[in-house]
DNA sequence: GCAAAGTTTGCAACATTATAACATTTGCAG
DNA sequence: CTGCAAATGTTATAATGTTGCAAACTTTGC
């Protein structure tokens, strides 16, 4: 496998869209689950960059491009795209972005920088565990979790753009 | 410091609430922040429950009380109750909830019971340490946390309601 | 092929959550 | 008591998300 790039810095972003559509493409198949067009072109607007994109983004973009869609096509896409674990909502944002570990069964953290709005997403074994022996402490049965980090990302500390 | 009650159970309720409003007076005295009828009976409302309250549940209640009040006056009551950290705010609910450690500085992970409402909130060390080492492994600034698990409370566990 | 059944999409209306802009009132310092 | 700053009132509107039903499309069984 290899190695995922940062988000911050610039990388061959076409790749990363491209890696998330195929992957798409893999898991629908796998599981009998139709990535109909509306749900394809949906998963690739949000890709697009790596800043959580909103539903009403996400339905102007398609009205760009002629497709004048309502909001439940957009929320029925994303519905669609969180059960089979293609992208995440970011709640702090109600914003929606890629899934950088789509299919590997996994707790995401998100980092998200308050300055340029770029979302890097972990899945971090020592967080989790800790997180699931709080709960277990408390006899809470853990469904699930909501981890949003925010902050500076390394490209943003320093330059705080008051400059 | 006595020992505080767990939500779950049934308690003393009317001490969690003279206990928030004394603490909050306290508070704001200190920081010469003022702790006004309307940002008080706010945050009386809130602690009625240890279910998470919607801005317009309160907006609804203050209404049935006499006071007709618009949504700004709730959400700037909330603001005020908030930057001094006698709520917080469930991303996952858009809903507020009366701080169970206000004056404490702490870092807050939210276990919030997806079948009775009930939500408890912790502020456990192991937790936020995993969460900021594994920020900073990535070279990220933190500066807030949002961390809310969905899940079954111990009194909810087996009695799954579809009984 | 073809009809029935199920899934997906279109569409219109609406519900919920949150903010903007500006007027008015209140509390307080001088 | 006057003038400033903070707080609240008021109206309108923005942003986000849902419901319900009809039409179109896909799949399945025959």
């Amino acid at each position: 496998m290899p190695e995922r790039a940062l988000p911050y810095r610039p990388h061959n972003h076409e790749a990363c869209v491209s890696q998330a559509l195929t992957d798409a493409q893999d898991i629908c198949r796998q599981q009998n689950a139709r990535l109909t067009p509306i749900r394809e072109r949906v998963l690739e607007l949000i890709w697009q960059s790596h800043k959580p994109l909103g539903a009403y983004d996400i339905l102007a973009q398609l009205g760009a491009e002629g497709h004048k869609a309502a909001p439940p096509t957009v929320y029925r896409a994303l519905d669609f795209l969180l059960q089979y674990g293609l992208v995440h909502r970011i709640s702090s944002l109600n914003a929606f972005i890629g899934c950088a570990h789509a299919g590997e069964h996994h707790r995401s953290t998100f980092l998200i920088c308050r300055e340029c709005g770029i979302v890097l997403e972990l899945a971090v074994d020592t967080v989790t565990n800790a997180i699931e022996s709080a709960a277990k402490a408390e006899a809470f049965q853990v469904e699930d979790i909501t981890l949003e980090i925010s902050g500076l990302c390394p490209s943003c500390q320093g330059s705080t753009s008051h400059a």
